[in-house]
RNA sequence: GGAGAGAUGGCCGAGAGGCUGAAGGCGCACGCUUGGAAAGCGUGUAUAGGCAACCCCUAUCUAGGGUUCGAAUCCCUAUCUCUCCGCCA
């Protein structure tokens, strides 16, 4: 959520950095608002303040037992006023506030400005695709099926289409890939090891953004009003949600396995094949909890831990930073990470390390307490996947295939796996 | 699901209509003391909003309503926690 106060003193740049994102908002009515709300504040506070004092002198009389009649015959406009104010008031603050929670978090001043996801410029690129063998490269189902490693078809009949069902090797391996993720970021990267709810309630999916906007792109238990999360950053980050932390605890690294749910809506069509896009998948999160001043470096080191999965794993990727336009509602710097498949021949988006910056925080009250003292400030979230799977399988799957129909699994994964080879 | 009990600041815990933003303790910070530390002593220590303002004002004792001139305190509702019973991986 921004800030209201900042947004009174700079709606020019507000409305600049949101035209980059490509979201048209009327900052004046904003504005407007956000006037009124003082206004009726100051009124209603000096009604208050008037009421209270009467109060008091009635105190006063009657623990020296004397009349307070004409007194109290005072206060009955004041204390209607005051009523209508406050409903008034009341009514102005839950529209700034639900308006408030609609905008998107603006851009970063380092982020390029653009549209078109195309002009993602590519910041880093990490080995050398595998453009060429001899012998003809298979795609991931087609690996799969040989193998038996997975069953699109059944996992339709169970639940529906994107619905994945491992089998067997696959199933062992998907694990290992996970075990794998979790210890490279809880003994070397310095992460602490979260499990968490894989459902959370409308707080907390209002607090990391996904609501009130992308409603429809998560699964809903209406009986409880609980949403399956679309990825652990949402529990994780509202760890500490409504909290205050002291200085000395940050920053806090959380990493955490869940599955993650999408209903991905409207996105039926191309690239939906096999695992490239599934309403259901495995993923290994990082969450950063730092502060302010930090953020931005913090960024960096997370884009390398993701960075650091891929490389220990040997398969070449390259690194996208997102313009203006590509970014999502509450970040305000994006990297991707791409693998490269080559059964698919295309890259495969595997990572999102982001910066939120105090939007995550603001909305879901997260702040700190300075060791020197002064005001308790929010905090800045970034998180990152470190990385999703499916995916990430898909590219363990299609860059180790051999010529005799084998797939040779990244040296790192054999002691998870237990084995070299899938056969 | 049934029956009870409870929810107060970073934590523990008083308070039972006005003088309570909230005693006392712990913790924390600073100072004194010390060769140094511990102990001891002293001082300070919530958040948000309004405002140019660390003065001031308003609000906040789980949340939302109500009674009252005035509510942490009384009434209603919701939520959560704990205990017991039932069911269950």
């Amino acid at each position: 959520m921004i800030d209201a106060k900042w947004l009174r003193e700079n709606p020019d740049e507000l409305r600049q950095a949101l035209t980059n994102k490509g979201v048209n908002v009327n900052i004046d009515e904003l504005v407007k608002l956000d006037q009124e709300r003082r206004d009726n504040i100051n009124q209603v506070d000096l009604l208050k303040q008037k009421r209270n004092e009467i109060s008091q002198a009635v105190g006063e009389r009657k623990r020296k037992g004397e009349n307070a009649e004409e007194l109290i015959a005072q206060t009955g406009e004041l204390i209607e006023e005051i009523k209508t104010l406050d409903n008034r008031l009341k009514v102005i603050e839950s529209v700034l506030q639900s308006t408030l929670l609609t905008i998107p978090n603006p851009p970063h001043a380092s982020v390029p400005v653009g549209h078109d996801p195309r002009e993602n410029p590519v910041v880093k690129s990490w080995g050398t695709p595998l453009e060429t063998t001899d012998f003809p490269l298979k795609n991931h189902l087609e690996l799969g099926e040989k193998l038996g490693l997975f069953d699109f078809a059944r996992g339709t009949k169970i639940a529906g289409p994107g619905f994945p069902l491992y089998m067997g090797q696959g199933a062992r391996l998907e694990r290992s890939i996970l075990n794998f993720m979790l210890d490279l970021h809880t003994q070397k990267h310095g992460y602490t090891e979260v499990f968490p709810p894989f459902l959370v309630n409308r707080t907390s999916a209002t607090a990391t953004g996904q609501l009130p906007k992308m409603e429809e792109d998560m699964y809903l238990s209406n009986l409880d009003d609980l949403f399956l999360i679309p990825t652990a950053e949402v529990p994780v980050t509202n760890i500490h949600q409504d909290e205050i932390l002291l200085e000395k605890d940050l920053p806090i690294f959380y990493t955490a396995y869940s599955a993650c749910f999408r209903r991905e809506a409207g996105s039926y069509g191309k690239e939906t094949h096999g695992f490239l896009r599934v309403h259901q998948f495995n993923k290994v999160e990082m969450v950063k909890f730092v502060k302010p001043e930090t953020s931005y470096a913090e960024l960096e080191t997370l884009r390398r831990d993701a960075e650091e999965v891929l490389e220990i794993l040997g398969l070449p990727y390259r690194v996208l930073e997102l313009v203006t336009g590509d970014l999502s509602f509450a970040a305000a710097k994006c990297y991707d990470l791409e693998l490269w498949a080559p059964g698919e021949k295309r890259w495969l988006e595997v990572s999102s390390c982001s910066n939120f910056e105090d939007f995550q925080a603001r909305r879901g009250n997260i702040r700190y307490r300075p060791a020197a003292g002064g005001k308790v400030q929010f905090i800045h979230t970034l998180n990152g996947s470190g990385v999703a799977t499916a995916r990430l399988l898909v590219a363990i799957l299609e860059n180790g295939q051999q010529a005799d129909g084998r797939i040779k699994l990244p040296d790192a994964l054999v002691p998870y796996f237990g084995a070299e080879f899938l056969d």
